[in-house]
RNA sequence: GUCCCCAUCGUCUAGAGGCCUAGGACAUCGCCCUUUCAAGGCGGCAACACGGGUUCGAUUCCCGUUGGGGACGCCA
C-alpha cells in the first residue's frame, strides 16, 4: 500500500522548530517510500485561526523545501463532514447528547480531583432520557466510549501502550454551537484522506487512544501511529517560547540556510550511524521510522552553528550571495559587488551565519575614509614606525600579490620587527578590524588607490611625537 | 492528583547479550599550521542514573527506585 503522511499544524500561531521536525520527517517518511505528503491547515478553532499563521506556516514550508502533494486541505472547510459523522453515531447509540453546563463540568472535574481520579466527564447524560433535557440549552455530542478493558496502541516508535479506558472519559466530539472538535476532525480527515501513518509530536500520544476508540465506533481502520519525542529547550522542558526564538522564520532571520536547519532539525532524535551531514537526497534514501529514538532531545545552537558553517562553505559563491543579499544594508554597486566576489571564497570561510558574513564583508563595501571605532583609533593611534614605513612602501609597490608580501615582509625584517607588528595595524587601516581575511588578499582586492587611501587617513590617527 | 512516556560524555547520538578497556559529532582544553580570526591537522577531558534479578556473560532483557518529560478542555 502506497505511503500517505501528512503534517497538520494548527494556524494559532508562527512554525515552531518542533512542528517544522514533525513536517520534515512525514515528507522525508513519504518521499522515501515514494508515497504522498499532504498538509491540512487545521484551523477549526475559529477563535485563534489567523491567516497571518497560515501564511507563516507556508513560508516555513516552502523555505526548508518541504513541498507537499495536492491542494492544501482547510480542515473548517469539511466541518459538516465532521458534524455528520458525529450524528450518524448518535443515531446508531455510540454517541449521545450531553447538556451538561460549564459549571456541572467544573464540579465534576473536582470531584474526580477528590477522589485521587483524573479529571474528567461523569457520564452524566450518557444514558439520561434526552426528553429530560432542559429548555434552551443547546448540546454538545459525546462519544459514547468502553468504561471497562483498556485501549492499546501498537506505535512505531513508543512501541506498546496500553491505557485503561476507566481512565478516559465520553470525550465530546460536536460542540454546542454545532462545531466538531479536533478529535473528530482529525480522525474523519485522517480517514478520508487514507492517510497510512500518522508521524507526530510525542504529546499526541494520549489523544491517540480516544482517536483509536473513535476510529472503532466510526468503523474504520486506523492508520499506524508514530509518535516522535518533542523538542526540549537546554533545560529540558518543552521547547517554548520562554526559551527564546523558537520559530522557524526566526532562524532564517539570524541568517541560517536551510539546509542546515534541515540537517540539524533531522540529527535531532534519528540518528544513522556516525553520520552527521547528511544532505537532502541522502537523507531520503536514509530516513525510516525505526531508528528516531524515543527520548526527548535539547535544542542546541552551538551545533546548528556548526553545520551552518559548513553548509555555507559547501554553497558556490554565486548563491551564498543570493543569499547574503537581504542581510546587506543595501543593493550592490559595482565596485562592491567585484569586492565582494574576490572577498567571498575567503571571508565565508569564517563566519557561522549570514549574518557574521554579512558583517565581515563590511570593509569591502564600504569607501575611503573608512569610520573607525573606538578600538580601531586606539590602535592606530600607537601604531608608530611600522604603519609608516608599510605606508611608504606600499606607495611604491607593484600591486601582485607576491610582490606585496615580499615587500612587506623585507619592511618588517629591517625594522627589526616580528611581521605581526606590521600586519596588525595594516588590518586595523584596511579594514578597521581586528580580524579580516589575509592581508595580502585584502590589498589586493581593494587595489591600490583604496588601500592606500585608507593607509593615509588611519595614519591621521597616530600620535604625535 | 491520575495516567502515559523517557533515561549512554555538558549537548546530539552509535550501540538491537559477548565485537565496548563504550564509537562519532558539537562544545571545551592543548599542540601544529599561521600576519589576525577562522578553516584544517593532531591530541586531551568527558557517559552506560541507582538497586535488584535473568544469563556463563549485561549499556543492551525484566522488575523496582530516583530523576526528567508529556497528557488529562465545548484548544489543537
Amino acid at each position: 500500500m502506497p505511503v500517505v503522511t501528512r503534517f497538520a499544524p494548527s494556524p494559532t500561531g508562527s512554525l515552531h522548530l518542533g512542528s517544522a521536525r514533525t513536517a520534515l520527517f512525514n515528507w522525508l517518511f513519504a518521499r522515501h517510500h515514494q508515497g504522498t505528503f499532504l498538509l491540512r491547515i487545521e484551523d477549526t478553532d475559529r477563535e485563534r485561526s489567523t491567516e497571518e499563521s497560515i501564511q507563516a506556516i507556508f513560508k516555513g514550508l516552502q523555505w526548508l523545501g518541504l513541498d507537499w502533494d495536492g491542494e492544501v486541505i482547510f480542515q473548517f472547510s469539511r466541518a459538516n463532514l465532521h458534524a455528520a459523522a458525529a450524528r450518524r453515531l448518535v443515531e446508531e447509540g455510540k454517541a449521545y447528547y450531553c447538556y451538561a453546563t460549564p459549571e456541572e463540568l467544573e464540579s465534576m472535574r473536582a470531584e474526580a480531583k477528590k477522589k485521587a481520579q483524573p479529571p474528567r466527564y461523569n457520564g452524566l447524560w450518557r444514558d439520561r432520557d434526552p426528553a429530560s433535557a432542559p429548555a434552551g440549552v443547546s448540546p454538545v455530542i459525546r462519544l459514547k466510549v468502553p468504561q471497562q478493558g483498556a485501549t492499546q496502541v501498537l506505535d512505531l516508535v513508543q512501541g506498546s501502550v496500553t491505557v485503561n479506558n476507566a481512565q478516559l472519559d465520553d470525550m465530546v466530539l460536536l460542540r454546542s454551537d454545532g462545531t466538531p472538535t479536533y478529535m473528530l476532525s482529525v480522525v474523519v480527515d485522517d480517514h478520508d484522506a487514507g492517510i497510512t501513518h500518522v508521524i507526530r509530536g510525542d504529546d499526541h500520544l494520549t489523544n491517540t487512544f480516544r482517536q483509536l476508540q473513535l476510529y472503532n465506533a466510526l468503523g474504520w481502520t486506523a492508520p499506524r501511529f508514530a509518535h516522535i519525542p518533542l523538542i526540549h529547550g537546554a533545560d529540558g522542558a518543552k521547547l517554548s517560547k520562554r526559551h527564546g526564538a523558537v520559530d522557524i522564520g526566526s532562524y532564517r532571520d539570524l541568517g541560517y540556510l536551510p539546509e542546515a536547519m534541515n540537517n540539524y532539525l533531522l540529527r535531532l532524535g534519528w540518528g544513522h550511524g556516525d553520520d552527521e551531514i547528511i544532505p537532502r537526497d541522502q537523507a531520503i534514501a536514509w530516513f525510516d521510522i525505526d531508528h528516531v529514538g524515543q527520548a526527548p532531545a535539547r535544542f542546541d545552537r552551538a551545533r546548528l552553528d556548526h553545520l551552518n558553517a559548513h553548509y555555507m562553505r559547501l554553497l558556490p559563491d554565486d548563491a551564498l550571495c543570493e543569499q547574503l543579499a537581504a542581510f546587506l544594508p543595501s543593493a550592490l554597486d559595482a565596485t562592491q559587488r567585484r569586492r565582494l566576489d574576490r572577498a567571498l571564497p575567503s571571508l565565508k570561510q569564517r563566519a557561522k551565519t549570514l549574518v557574521d558574513l554579512a558583517e565581515n564583508a563590511s570593509p569591502f563595501l564600504q569607501d575611503a575614509p573608512l569610520s573607525y571605532s573606538q578600538e580601531a583609533q586606539e590602535v592606530l593611534r600607537l601604531s608608530g614606525a611600522p604603519l609608516e614605513q608599510a605606508f611608504a612602501f606600499l606607495e611604491t609597490a607593484e600591486w601582485a600579490p607576491e610582490a606585496l608580501e615580499a615587500g612587506l615582509r623585507q619592511v618588517a625584517e629591517q625594522g627589526g620587527e616580528a611581521f605581526g607588528k606590521i600586519a596588525s595595524p595594516l588590518r586595523w587601516a584596511l579594514t578597521g578590524c581586528r580580524v579580516s581575511p589575509g592581508i595580502f588578499e585584502v590589498l589586493e582586492i581593494l587595489g591600490r588607490a583604496e588601500s592606500l587611501q585608507r593607509v593615509r587617513t588611519a595614519l591621521a590617527f597616530q600620535e604625535r611625537k
